[in-house]
This record gives C-alpha cells, sequence and structure tokens, in this order.
DNA sequence: AGATGTCCCTGGAAGC
DNA sequence: TGCTTCCAGGGACATC
C-alpha cells in the first residue's frame, strides 16, 4: 500500500476526525518495527490535536507529545466506529471519544513510536535525515540539480534513498523515471539541469496524479485492471517487464538496483 | 560522506 | 497435492 500518495490519503481519511478525540486507551498486539517507547497507559487522558506528514511518516500530534506511525510495506490504518473485534494482524489499537484508530499490519514492517515533542531524540533519529517534501515548495529544480550533481550512485537508488527527496517508493521510482525518459542506472551526477529539470517534474506529476486517484497504487490498479476507469494510472513499466512499452513497442526490462525491481524502457529511456 | 549489503516479518505465487 | 523457493510497494543499520 504505501507509497507518498497513499500515506497522504491515509492522513486525510482521518485528520479531521479525529482532531479533538481524547485517548481512552491503547492496545498492543505483536511487536512491530520498533517498541512505541512509552507505557500505553500513558497516552490515556491526552487529545489528538491534529495528524501530519513527513515522508511516509504520520505524525499524530497530541496535546502532550506525538505518536510517529510508518505504515511500512503492509499497513494499513483506520479510523472508525464500529470496528470487527482485532485480528490476527492488528498490532496497535487506539479507542478514542471519537472512534478507533487500528494498524493493521501482517508484515510488522510498519512502527508506531511515540516521542515527547518535535525535537525528540526519535523525532531526530527517523525524520531528520529527509529530504525535501516532493509536491512542497522547496522541492525545486535548481536545488535538485545541486543535490544530485555529487551523487555518484545511479538515479534510482538515489531516489530511493529519501535523503534527497521523499516519498518516491520503488513503483513511482520507476514511473517517474520512465515519463522523464531516464535510464533508472544512469549516475545521478551526470543528470544536466534539463534532465533533472524533466525528472523533477515528472514526479510532480507521478505522484499528483496518485493522489488525486485516491492514492491507490500502480500495482493495486493493475490487478484491477478490466475493472474500472482507472487505467489511466496504469502502471508504464513497473511489473511489466517482457511486456511492450506503451509508447515504442520495445519489451519492457526489468534489472535489479539494491535488491530492488526496476523496470524501464531501453529505448525510451536514455542514458 | 556516500555507497552497498543485510535484515526485520508474513503471505502469496511460482516452481518442482 | 504438497513442499520449497522466491518475491513483495521500506528503511535503519553496519560496514567498507
Amino acid at each position: 500500500m504505501p507509497e507518498l500518495p497513499e500515506v497522504e490519503v491515509t492522513r486525510r481519511s482521518f485528520a479531521a476526525r479525529i482532531a479533538g478525540a481524547r485517548v481512552l486507551d491503547v492496545r498492543m498486539g505483536k511487536p512491530l518495527r520498533w517498541p512505541l517507547g512509552v507505557e500505553p497507559t500513558r497516552l490515556v487522558g491526552r487529545t489528538v490535536t491534529d495528524v501530519g506528514r513527513r515522508g511516509k511518516y504520520l505524525l499524530l500530534r497530541l496535546d502532550a507529545g506525538l505518536l510517529l506511525i510508518h505504515l511500512g510495506m503492509s499497513g494499513r490504518l483506520t479510523f472508525g466506529q464500529n470496528l470487527l473485534p482485532p485480528g490476527e494482524h492488528d498490532h496497535f489499537e487506539m479507542r478514542t471519544t471519537q472512534g478507533v484508530l487500528r494498524l493493521r499490519d501482517p508484515r510488522r514492517f510498519g512502527a508506531v513510536v511515540w516521542a515527547e515533542g518535535e525535537d525528540d531524540g526519535a523525532v531526530r533519529k527517523l525524520l531528520g535525515g529527509l529530504g525535501v517534501e516532493p509536491l512542497g515548495p522547496d522541492f525545486d529544480p535548481e536545488a535538485f540539480w545541486q543535490a544530485l550533481r555529487h551523487r555518484r550512485a545511479s538515479i534510482k537508488q538515489v531516489l530511493l534513498a529519501g535523503d534527497v527527496v521523499v516519498g518516491v517508493g520503488n513503483i513511482y521510482a520507476s514511473e517517474a523515471l520512465f515519463v522523464a525518459r531516464i535510464r533508472p542506472t544512469v549516475s545521478a551526477c551526470r543528470l544536466s539541469r534539463a534532465r533533472v529539470a524533466r525528472l523533477h517534474a515528472a514526479i510532480r506529476t507521478v505522484l499528483e496524479t496518485a493522489l488525486h486517484w485516491g492514492g491507490s497504487t500502480l500495482r493495486d490498479f493493475a490487478s484491477a485492471e478490466g475493472h474500472s476507469g482507472y487505467f489511466q494510472l496504469e502502471a508504464k513499466v513497473y511489473d511489466r517487464a517482457g511486456q511492450p512499452c506503451r509508447v515504442c513497442a520495445t519489451p519492457i526490462r526489468a534489472v535489479r538496483q539494491g535488491q530492488r525491481s526496476t523496470f524501464y524502457c531501453p529505448v525510451c529511456q536514455r542514458y
């Protein structure tokens, strides 16, 4: 589920509804990626003030302290009144006066971490090294080029690292590079200003389009192929190894970069 | 500092 | 059918 658009859609789905809610109790299931970092009962009685987002982290702010929530690979967050009893994969549950916030995460790569404030050690450790928000005002072509010009790793891996720009996961990295017509394996520092400007625009377009369509991932759409009118969000390259490029019909190629799969069109995407 | 490999965990799909 | 192997959208951490 979760790259930046999915996390942002999740945030919007409950931010207004949970604001002002008082915590009634907190229940933990199996351990997530990191311990909560606070006795769950200490959250009882606090009030949720708002829900923010930084990269793929949700920031649930309380009148004192905040919870950093990450969905990992398989996490789903729900907030509602009449939820079923917790299942075996529901590992965090916070009952409030306005509904129950529940994290279901079968793979348990996700996390819920307590921080006393915005400059807490946990916040600095998890959020301190993050790059700029791709949909925010600080993401601009010139600064992007400046940040890339000293990086010798492949552009795909630099995008995934998240220390230049956040929120671009494995699927959207392949898709954005296709839109920008850039070979994923090219070294980041070899990209010209003009090509970086194209990539900048492509990242925004890809993420904004996904956000506009409700944050459903390209993979979800691909598996739902034929069902709805959402085919404009079909992956152009992701998971399409061997299938014809939608632009030039050349078979899409798959390679591995840093233990992750990358897909590209060898004709449309140049070095 | 930056690049690279490893690991956390479960479930579904593919291969034999 | 049943077993094994591989793969999955993330990212912190150790190591070089």
